[in-house]
RNA sequence: UGCCUCAUGGUGUAACGGUAGCACAACUGACUCUGGAUCAGUUUGUUAAGGUUCGAAUCCUUAUGAGGCAACCA
């Protein structure tokens, strides 16, 4: 790939996001820092989704020789684990991405305290003893103003007081929350006195049992983003009607002199908004991909057909092509949704000039070489990759008997089509040109074997006479050829029927015949393939060397992706 | 029917009051020891109606369409 690539550099279009932080930039806002941050919740792994957001984090903040900090949202115990926070972490640095700092937000937990406590005690918060149920009574709905609790004028001693049993645990979860005291009547909900505190007894998977009261996502994120000292807060578009409250916390930050300062000006961070990743046919949903999991749908999280980072890499895709993805489907603020044919285009690009060629027979027939003697056998060379002279060639033996793609023999060949049947001279990739005389079936007039002669002049492919062949088509010694296990995938999310996809029965939508294993014919080269290790099968597409099941001499093969056009007649 | 946001070819984006451009997809052609790749080319667009202006995708108004907000999730 380029070096533009190679190097992590952003996006270079001048999309909102970048022209804010220039503005900003431009009128001597917080000393001139730009300090972002990718903030996942480790509950799950990361997507292709996921991979657009870091994309965004981190090349904003390299674009500006700023700081991209990676920090755990970690403020709800129940779904949140450790092995999440490494996985988020491996795939992160997969992507090519370093953080210059990284957090957990439970760390803050403490600071987090020390604001709510002064907010009760200048009047912003009290503890509210509504249930959930009578609560929604006095919200309110968006088109009409809500009610005031009973217990928003509660004095502050009793709030705090109250505040710290919860803290330590002697009340029941839902039974009392703290709330912030705003404008019951807003048109904005979320203004409507919301809860920033809750009570939650699970224990956290890195502060343990030290805490029984958790911030809210609201409370919680524009004080890590202002305690981290970060600058561009940007996250998706839901998250738009939030930001009035954001900017409200982080007000009574200021008021309370808890703001960051550099060079004597405060940092103040801010929040933008922009479109979330929509990718056809496929699932984003961090929840259904959980469900996938759960009801093993799939083998787990890295499953080749997930489009969790980790499927994308086992399936084969590189971190190079990925990041080129990100790039060119920009950043907006309209809900857009992407075709995947996009990120096949770039993962075709990148293998297009890294990949090396190997030949192999997925649905094998048998020819063979009336003209050659038995026993004998001859030595081609075949280029590793003809992208890449650097890579060099191989020898392989050619011998009387090799199989060839089933689809690469029309008994009565279509109208351009070039490759192998009767009285066709094909080239047999890297050996030489070979001509089909007949065919021997089986009583239902299945090919069995098909038999021809080759051209022993024509040693290399290219005949002394100069003709011109239009096929080439790739083989494997039935002698030497190494049966091996081959993943080919479909798209699993393939939506056939939007409407069960609407009523959230996706399950139901999901292709069943998305992945198809079979042992195929490879050139004996492909034993030694490592895991990870990347190659294109000639027209059969690209492949990557299973990381999970591949064994030292019998590696398994996952599709990638197929070849761009697969040829079809047409009639 | 409250508030917020968005609307540019089939798809994703650029143009920041001054020639609607790029990429993917599709289609043509050239070349090729992958019907791939590469190269060249073609087709397709400013949601609608008003207004401001010498000039509007861009500013204003209205309409239409899409999305978000009524978790003690993030």
């Amino acid at each position: 790939m380029n070096e533009e690539i190679d190097s992590c550099s952003p996006d270079t279009s001048r999309h909102f996001l970048r022209q804010w932080i220039e503005e900003d930039l431009a009128a001597g806002r917080n000393d001139g820092a730009v300090v972002t941050r990718f903030p996942p919740e480790p509950n799950g792994w990361i997507h292709i989704g996921h991979a657009k957001a870091i994309y965004i984090d981190f090349g904003m903040a390299a674009l500006f020789n700023g700081r991209c900090h990676l920090r755990m949202d970690d403020t709800n115990p129940s779904k949140e684990t450790d092995e999440f926070v490494e996985q988020l972490k491996r795939d992160v640095s997969w992507l090519g991405y370093t953080w210059h700092a990284f957090f957990y937000a439970a760390d803050m937990f403490e600071a987090m305290w020390e604001i709510a406590e002064n907010l009760i005690l200048t009047g912003h918060a009290y503890i509210c003893a509504l249930s959930q149920d009578e609560w929604k009574t006095y919200r309110g709905i968006p088109t009409e103003p809500g009610r005031p609790s009973p217990y928003r004028d509660r004095p502050a001693e009793e709030s705090l007081d109250l505040f710290r049993r919860m803290r330590a645990g002697e009340f029941a979860e839902g039974s009392l929350c703290l709330r912030a005291k705003i404008d019951m009547a807003s048109p904005n909900i979320h203004f409507r006195d919301p809860v920033i505190y809750r009570i939650l007894h699970t224990p956290h998977y890195h502060t343990g049992d030290a805490w029984h009261a958790y911030p809210m996502y609201d409370f919680a994120h524009p004080i890590e983003d202002a305690l981290e000292g970060v600058t561009h807060s940007m996250c998706t578009l839901e998250f738009e009607v939030h930001r009035p409250l954001y900017d409200w916390v982080v007000d009574r930050m200021d008021a309370m002199g808890k703001l960051l300062t550099r060079a004597g000006k405060k940092i103040r961070p801010q929040q933008r908004e922009f479109a979330r990743l929509n990718l056809t046919y496929t699932v984003m949903s961090k929840r259904k991909l959980l469900q996938l999991v759960q009801e093993k749908r799939v083998e787990d999280w890295d499953d080749p057909r997930m489009p969790t980072v980790a499927g994308l890499r086992r399936r084969g895709y590189t971190p190079e092509s990925i990041r080129a993805f990100c790039e060119k489907i920009g950043v907006s603020k309209y809900e857009s949704e992407t075709d995947v044919a996009l990120l096949e285009y770039c993962i075709r690009a990148d293998l297009n000039t890294i990949a090396t060629r190997r030949m192999a027979v997925l649905n094998p027939v048998k020819v063979i070489i009336d003209n050659m003697p038995h026993g004998t056998q001859l030595i081609a060379e075949a280029q590793n990759n003809p992208e890449d002279p650097a890579a060099g060639t191989r020898k392989i033996a050619f011998t009387r008997e090799l199989y060839i793609e089933r689809d690469d023999f029309m008994e009565e060949p279509a109208k351009k089509f070039f490759r192998c049947a009767p009285g066709q001279e094909v080239r047999l990739r890297g050996a030489c040109l070979f001509t089909c005389t007949h065919t021997v079936k089986d009583p239902e007039g299945r090919i069995l074997e098909i038999h021809g002669t080759y051209d022993p002049l024509s040693t290399g492919g290219n005949a002394p006479d100069g003709r011109k062949v239009k096929g080439t088509i790739h083989w494997v010694s039935a002698q030497y050829a190494h049966p091996a296990t081959v993943r080919l995938y479909d798209r699993l999310f393939v939506i056939p029927d939007p409407l069960s996809h609407e009523s959230g029965d996706f399950l139901n939508a999901l292709n069943p015949d998305s992945e198809t294993t079979l042992t195929a014919y490879l050139e004996p080269a492909l034993k030694d393939a490592r895991p990870g290790e990347h190659y294109q099968f000639e027209r059969l597409g690209y492949f990557c060397a299973d990381t999970r099941h591949s064994t030292p001499g019998a590696p398994v093969f996952n599709r990638t992706v197929t070849l761009k056009d697969s040829w079809a007649p047409k009639n």
